[in-house]
DNA sequence: AATGAATGAGTTTTCATTCAT
DNA sequence: AATGAATGAAAACTCATTCAT
């Protein structure tokens, strides 16, 4: 019998890429990247850890791509709400801010991944070149907005509301039970614009 | 020659806890927990990896006592500026910001830490209390002064100045080099009251 | 088109085994056995892992066929001067001297393998046979010129021909670069004949 | 109660250095350096993997440090063997022979490691740097010797009785049983002089 | 009080070998 | 015949914790 085509093998390696991607992010994002073992992530994932090797060179370069894509759904999540056609930079911001509270409520994981590898992975220098990178992509993501808000330094308003995000998520992570986030969503859109629930 | 005084005995091991409590916080900080052996704390703090088990049962109740150590000096400066006395509630907030940049800048180590602690260790369950309580106090002291200032909710407005705090902390922890901390203060204290720098 | 004949087959698969052989000869070689995988071994010889395994029931199997393969070539090296006709003792030794010293400048991965495995695999008993089984023939080459020049105890003689031609290898193999093979040459052959470069 | 006084820790020190480097030297000597693991080792000196790790810092510098230990040995063989007063150069070379083979009858074992590593590990630089290092002393050794017979050629002579006996070596390594050694040691002693056994 | 030698479980990583396709 | 995904045992190495001195 012959092989698999070449591109079922491809299919069948992304999806594998991807099911070790879902394990680690998890699992990082639970407990930490330290505190994980590639032997977590093999039995998560449902492999053997020999194979995980065949797709992820290392620990930390698995961390890494990890990263990448944690910050790609986020990313994702902005640029989705910025390609809505027909709404003023005011609904823009509105739904942004949506987008993200909806995030951390229904993507614990990942955000709790993306704060504490912000965090927690500065010491590895491969980790935070790539953080650092994403982030900024972020922020530029931001200061489109508030350009188009009209704001005087758009790009340093983009980063408070960025600190703003981060810093509730790191509350939140605190204690997701009893963090009042509606209200905190509220408090923050009516600073920015004149909102009513 | 007499033996000590059992005063005298107090104080030297409180002495030496604070000497272990500071390599710790040094160390976590700027390596991590995880990252941090117990071997390296004790060569910091000129002490027998032995003798610093008789101070601290484990390396967890350490990590525990050193977030309380952190956190009681970040509390003890804001006291301190909400001690002053003859300050209106705005010069109260323009002073605290004061005092959490000067910190951020000069104790990069400890705000560091401080952050990588809130969410690095969440998984372990005595640290995760031990940082709950303390930060909630910290909050405590936040909500006064918004309740001097008058402002509707002052809890959620003491929540939000520290998601503020924290989350400028998280984006100076990435990129303290490059990152515009004097303007992001301006932006800040802007926005809470008539601020010309 | 007709299906390959049975010699054909025999041929291609003769081919293949070679072509294993010899990239296994060379990485064993250069790399020594334990270092070598069989991954490499079937990436050079540009075939699978799996298929080699058809060819070869485990790689201590290869091994062995590896070491029979190398002391081939030395022994047909020794064997074409043997049959050189025409030829006194002395000059067949001085013949076989410089065929040894071409193949150690020439071939210089082989020699290395041979030597490494003399030595390296003694721990792994179907090597260790075999090894000793092709050294032994070769050994019995050199006694025939040994005998034909009329030594007292040929056998002996013949050994201590082998050892001197291995501790060269030794020592060309630690320094290729500065060892003075052509000196070595002349030296020996001085001893066994009066011979003048 | 006081802690041990340094002198005395520094001498239990290098009595586990030594019983680690024996246990090393016998296991890479008969099993080979590759195939041997830190576990064997460990069990064998009596130790902990992790006590062994606080001797040597990895398997390549314990690698290095056996590899002096060992060499050592052979070059203080030599060296006591040069110092006998009142021998003649021809004795001296008697002597020498006798010690070398004494040797290799006696420490097998140390004969094969000095082999076997001189061969396998060349592909590790650090110890191929130290092995060429301890060869080299060695055969300055031997120099002497040649200088003091009158030969014409000293440097090359030494290389070539090093030689015979690195290949006699081997060949006892091959087949120690069957060897002849004794033999082989007459027909040395009768090439260089004239040697009634 | 003080030391650091000692332990062993746990970590990341490699690789010969098998087997579904 | 041919592939390379898959496995899991084993390797080197680390480190929190204990304990004899």
């Amino acid at each position: 019998m012959s092989p698999r085509t070449k591109e079922q093998l491809l299919d069948l390696k992304e999806a594998r890429k991807e099911q070790i991607l879902m394990a680690a992010l998890e699992l990082f994002g639970s407990k930490g990247y330290q505190t994980t073992s590639i032997s977590e992530i093999a039995k998560k994932a449902e492999l053997s850890k020999g194979l995980l090797y065949n797709y992820f060179e290392s620990k930390e370069e698995l961390l890494n791509e990890v990263v990448v894509f944690a910050f790609k759904e986020t990313t994702e999540a902005g640029e989705s709400v910025l390609n809505e056609e027909n709404l003023t930079a005011d609904e823009l911001l509105v739904s942004l801010v949506d987008s993200y509270f909806l995030m951390m409520k229904e993507q614990e994981e990942l955000m709790k991944l993306v704060l504490s590898l912000a965090v927690q992975v500065s010491a590895i220098p491969s980790v935070h070149n790539t953080i650092t990178m994403v982030y900024n992509s972020l922020l530029e993501q931001l200061e489109v907005i508030f350009i188009n808000l009209g704001y005087e330094n758009p790009k340093n308003e983009a980063m408070l509301f960025g600190a703003i995000v981060d810093g509730i998520g790191i509350q939140y992570m605190l204690d997701s039970e009893g963090y009042p986030l509606d209200e905190m969503k509220s408090l923050i859109l009516k600073k920015y614009i004149d909102y009513e629930n």
